[in-house]
RNA sequence: GAUCUGGUAGCUCAGUUGGUAGAGCAUCUCCCUUUUAAGGAGAGGGUCCUGGGUUCGAGCCCCAGCCAGAUCACCA
């Protein structure tokens, strides 16, 4: 690995101080009894503290030198003085092992007391520092003044995400939207666990994905021998355990979809879902906005949220719109009692786009997604789904066209889906069979028939209704980030392809490449190598997928790929 | 998947028809007892994303590719 000139200098200081006998990577705890945050709230000067963290930044004025503490709460300053850490004649634990041997991004262990600059900054006096473990690689080095204008902001998405250690290290706001992710987390169970609703497990590895229209993963079971599939959705296996007798179970699930990415989606998500017994999805309503309304001030201290231009109120009630209503305000057209002919045709006056492997449902949801969707900024909900795109929600009790369903619309985007949910066996399982037939008609979306569910089923399930919500988009509304990126810590992302060749490699490679294609004897002969080394530079080349071997009648052959 | 934009020092960014690769911070050396992104002076540091091409000459122009972002399409 090639080193730049800051790198190798860090190496060169490693060795220095371990010839002084400092261990830069000691193994023995370090009794930190205070943090940068505790110390600033109680303050007393002349208080005695020990502390750790990492050096970030210095000013070093000869005998004297300011530097800058940071640990998980934040930065404190901290005064090295000579003459203070040296109190007899050797000098080089400052000037040697301070001044040269540390570097920005170091982990050191500070025992001194607190007084005040005379600039009135609460500061560390530093009495004796302990090397905790020294830092390699140069971090990206940000600054803000005191006017709040920021200087070198490591501000590459591409890094920052590849390498979400140093963009948490470096940025503080990024650890800001983390916090508010786990008091969300945390807020959502203080909620459910509140009501006695029980938190569950249920499987990831599933011989049917259900619960959702989605492209699941595939794997293979060696011992078992049969394909499994990352869960798309946790639905029906909640559902199974409210038939096994709970009034109320929840689950936050990572779910997995083999669809496209961009900034609203990654391959894997969480997804939180929660079924609640003898409830309807009226109850289900009421329960939801005030979840939402419990987890905003939570996460926020206010109702209110910022997203992009938007100002947002999760603040209960919120107001309710069929999706019939919906489609009539916003097109003037109403959906009800029409054929799948004439909603095709409306469509087309619109200007929606169909194709013939939609059903009634599809085109409804397509004319909603076109025409209705982007104009609901305030949390609403939208009401009475049609039953083809529905198949595991209950029929609505006035309309059997509709299903008794709600999506929760925010700026214009869905983050949360409920119903009152379906539990009369023989109905489920038409639904499933109405589903199969929309595969064979080409939705390659539409879902597995789920057998054991609907046997499930057959033991009779309570009335139920359940809520699903999408976390990573709440998280997005709540932190203000249009971006999925932004709220994991490590969205998913193209592997790094680094090519780093070996001298041999490099020199097999300067044959082969005029050639495109050789003989592998011939290659070999050229290059002049042993047949050690000649086997070690191929097999590199090969397995870092810049020349392939390959075997044919005529013989073996080498390829650039 | 399509289009557009970008990829230059550890970080942030300049780079003029196409003519020896630059700045600030960071690093290194020397000097310096309380500074607030900011002490002073000096020095070093480059696979200009990769591979081809055009040219006497390419960071710049052309082609192909890689990675990222944005927009759209697809999709919850």
């Amino acid at each position: 690995m090639q080193l730049s000139e800051q790198e190798l200098v860090r190496r060169e200081k490693l060795t220095q101080l371990r010839a002084m006998n400092i261990n830069p990577y000691p193994a023995a705890l370090f009794p930190v009894n205070n943090t940068s945050k505790k110390i600033k709230q109680n303050f007393e000067e002349g208080k005695k503290v020990i502390i750790a963290g990492r050096l970030m930044s210095r000013r070093i004025q000869g005998k004297a030198s300011f530097a800058e503490l940071q640990d998980s709460e934040g930065r404190i300053q901290v005064y090295f003085n000579r003459d203070e850490i040296c109190t007899g004649d050797d000098k080089t634990l400052y000037n040697e092992v301070y001044k040269k041997l540390l570097d920005i991004g170091d982990f050191i262990g500070i025992e001194g007391e607190l007084f005040n600059t005379q600039v009135g900054e609460k500061t560390v006096m530093v009495k004796k520092f302990t090397l905790l473990s020294k830092s390699l690689k140069p971090l990206p080095l940000p600054k803000t003044d005191s006017e709040g204008n920021t200087y070198d902001e490591f501000n590459d998405p591409e890094m920052r995400y590849r390498q979400r250690y140093a963009d948490l290290v470096v940025n503080p706001y990024v650890k800001d939207v983390f916090v508010k992710r786990t008091k969300l987390f945390n807020a959502m169970r203080t909620f459910f666990n509140e009501r006695n609703y029980f938190e569950v497990e249920t499987p990831i590895l599933q011989p049917i994905p259900g619960g959702a229209a989605a492209k699941p993963f595939v794997t293979h079971h060696n011992a078992l021998d049969i394909p499994l599939y990352l869960r798309i959705a946790n639905e029906l296996y909640l559902k199974r355990l409210i038939v096994g007798g709970f009034d109320g179970v929840y689950e936050f699930s990572k779910n997995f979809r083999n669809e496209g990415m961009d900034r609203t989606h990654n391959p894997e998500f969480t997804a939180m879902e929660i079924y609640v017994a003898y409830k309807d999805y009226n109850w289900m309503m009421d329960f939801t906005e005030q979840l939402l309304e419990y987890c905003a001030i939570a996460v926020n201290g206010t109702t209110k949220a910022t997203y992009t231009s938007h100002e947002i109120d999760f603040k209960a009630p919120y107001p309710r719109v069929s999706m019939t209503d919906a489609i009539k305000n916003f097109t003037g057209f109403d959906i009800s009692g029409k054929t799948e002919e004439e909603l095709r045709g409306a469509a087309i006056k619109m200007g929606v786009k169909v194709d013939k492997t939609m059903g009634k449902g599809k085109i409804i949801d397509e004319i909603f997604g076109e025409k209705c969707e982007g104009n609901f900024i305030q949390p609403t909900f939208i009401t009475d789904y049609p039953k083809e795109m529905s198949p595991l929600c209950k029929e609505h009790r006035d309309n059997p066209e509709l299903t008794e369903r709600f999506e929760l619309m925010v700026c214009g985007k869905e983050i949360a889906n409920a119903y009152t949910e379906l539990n009369d066996p023989i109905d489920q399982l038409q639904r499933f069979e109405e589903q199969l037939s929309l595969s064979e008609k080409g939705d390659d979306e539409a879902m597995f028939i789920d057998k054991d569910f609907v046997r499930a089923l057959e033991y009779g399930m309570p009335p139920t209704s359940g809520l699903g919500i999408g976390m990573d988009r709440l998280v997005m509304f709540l932190t203000n980030n249009p971006s999925i990126q932004e709220v994991l810590f490590f969205p998913q992302m193209k592997p790094e392809r680094k090519i780093e060749l070996s001298e041999d490699e490099k020199l097999v490679l300067s044959i082969l490449k005029p050639n495109q294609k050789m003989d592998l004897e011939e290659l070999k002969i050229q290059t002049e190598l042993s047949n050690k080394k000649w086997d070690k530079a191929i097999k590199g080349l090969t397995s870092k997928k810049v020349a392939k071997v390959e075997k044919n009648n005529e013989g073996l052959f080498v390829e650039i790929n």
